[in-house]
DNA sequence: TTGAAAGCGCTACCAA
DNA sequence: TTGGTAGCGCTTTCAA
């Protein structure tokens, strides 16, 4: 390994004058600088980051933790921050928590005893005990804060513009299905459907559910049409479960989107190829990860910022599990 | 931050007492110990991972480089990793090349400025100059090599039973895509079915691709049935791929897998969600990442390995695609 | 059984 | 314009 004092040695110049050149502070004469650049290249010399971070207290890790990489919403979200900090020069220490607060708090910690510089965190299941003694700045993502800045999606307003939708296209009898009570996100857009339907004139259920996996929305799917048979429309608490609904639909004979129609939340990859592929409120996860990336490093920088607070648009992706109607679409 | 001189001061021992019992090395007298224990928890005192690496010069985190973690493939594989990385204390360092041997080469080298012990990579594009001056272990992931540890599934073996399986269920014009030439993977399991055509006795047609990409894929099936409208049978590179090539054949009104079977590679999990379910061969995308994490693991603590080359069994999951046959299925 | 002190590679201060 | 040096928080000799 070559450090700054054989640079400095074979320059024939002091560690402080390589220093210097290296991060282009204080006066180095232009002849010193070249020699130097010209041994550092020639020793093939860089700077140990890890020394870097002990003296400035600060590194150019950020930590970037997710409930868990494998759903398939994740991954375009973690894209968009790597991206975005990849850029501006930011590495990023990474990890899944599975919504397990003793994992989560571990995360942080070590997160914390490497030095970085900011962190942002798309959990939702613990309180903000976790981060509040921190000193770097903090980003939530897909997830709304008062304390935090928060990157996240209009997830209400999602909810409505499903509910609407699904009433324009002439559903009458809906079956609700409401996400895990512990991910806000899922919480918001059943809020926004609740509301629209309950002002609305058509009748509607609400299922209880309590986890994303596919393999627990299938019970849920059965549970629907076994409680509710006569549903005309389902609004699913993301696309997995809409994914499975379409699934339990179709092996009922059920004609989607004649007897049935689905909409889903979230717009991930998948849900274009579904046969039928799936109508649903998209989310920009791209966008989200690239927008709580740049406000921690704006944050990072205490550079202003006037909103701490960013919500991205969602909109309705017609596709084939909802019915045509005749004027405006 | 309280550091180990707080700790050491607050329980009137020197810091060198502090750091054995921190480290468990050394003799500590059980008072003083215990002593010591109970200020580091009085203080909330956790050490600074940062000044370990350096002075050790080896950290406690490992880099990971995947090619991409949207292709839906990946998620998995890295989740095998963290699992088994986190279970035993190391953190990862993440990234993403996109195949482009100047960011692969860019992580790398800020994996080392970090003090990594250790890397995991799954990117194909370069050649082993990346890795060859490097002091610690690497282990290749879903690729093989001669210079490095690697771990993959058995590609070749793998391109070889979607061959049999697809001419046992019974068609006879066979369309083969290659996928990428510089993804090794994609052509260990073009090779193995090629084989196993060649001896065969049923046409087909061999169609070159260079991406994974579902638009570009989308392009390669219209092609496909365009050029070779009589194809009655699809060897797809992978599963993204394969699904490009269902929609085209539904889109053209062919009957699945009456008129044409397909076969997929990877069983990414929305492969199983599809109508038509696709049937693949499946790779232990999990388990691979995880046996990349334990041997990577073993060779830094440079316990005796005695399988560099770790190559994981690929099975035929038969779904909707392929026809039924009557004997052995 | 304990403590003093050197040193990991770097930055930044102060002096020259 | 340059160099000497203290010190970031820790581990590990060496001596007591």
């Amino acid at each position: 390994m070559v450090t700054i004092r054989d640079v400095a040695k074979e320059a024939g110049v002091s560690v402080a004058t390589v220093s210097r050149v290296l991060n282009e502070t204080g006066y180095v004469h232009e002849d010193t600088r070249k020699r130097v650049m010209d041994t550092m290249k020639e020793l093939n010399y860089s700077p140990n980051e890890v020394a870097r971070s002990l003296y400035k207290k600060k590194s150019k890790l950020i930590g970037l933790l997710l409930p868990d990489i494998t759903n398939p919403f994740f991954p375009q979200l973690a894209r968009g921050v790597e991206d975005e900090m990849q850029k501006q020069g930011f590495r990023l220490l990474f990890g899944n928590s599975d919504e397990q607060p003793e994992k989560e708090l571990d995360y942080i910690h070590t997160f914390v005893q490497n030095n970085v510089v900011g962190i942002i965190s798309a959990t939702n299941h613990t309180s903000k005990t976790n981060y509040q003694d921190l000193s770097i700045p903090v980003v939530f993502l897909d997830r709304t804060s008062n304390d935090y800045p928060s990157v996240y999606a209009d997830g209400k307003e999602g909810g409505k513009i499903a509910a609407e939708e699904m009433v324009r296209r002439g559903s009458k009898r809906i079956t609700l299905l409401k996400g895990p009570a512990h991910i806000q996100p899922a919480q918001d857009r059943f809020q926004g459907a609740l509301e629209y339907l309950s002002q609305s004139n058509v009748d509607f259920h609400v299922i209880a559910t309590t986890s994303f996996a596919f393999e627990d929305a299938e019970k849920w799917a059965k549970e629907l049409f076994d409680t509710y048979p006569d549903t005309d429309g389902v609004l699913a608490s993301n696309d997995i479960v809409a994914t499975a609904v379409l699934h339990e639909a179709l092996r009922l004979g059920r004609s989607i989107p004649t007897d049935v129609q689905i909409i889903g939340f979230d717009d991930i990859p998948q849900s274009s190829l579904l046969f039928p592929s799936l109508s649903t409120i998209r989310q920009p996860a791209y966008e989200m990860g690239k927008e709580a990336a740049a406000l921690l490093i704006k944050l990072m920088r205490k550079e202003p910022v006037q909103q701490k607070h960013i919500q991205l648009p969602v909109t309705f992706i017609k596709r084939e599990t909802t019915r045509e109607v005749e004027i405006n679409d």
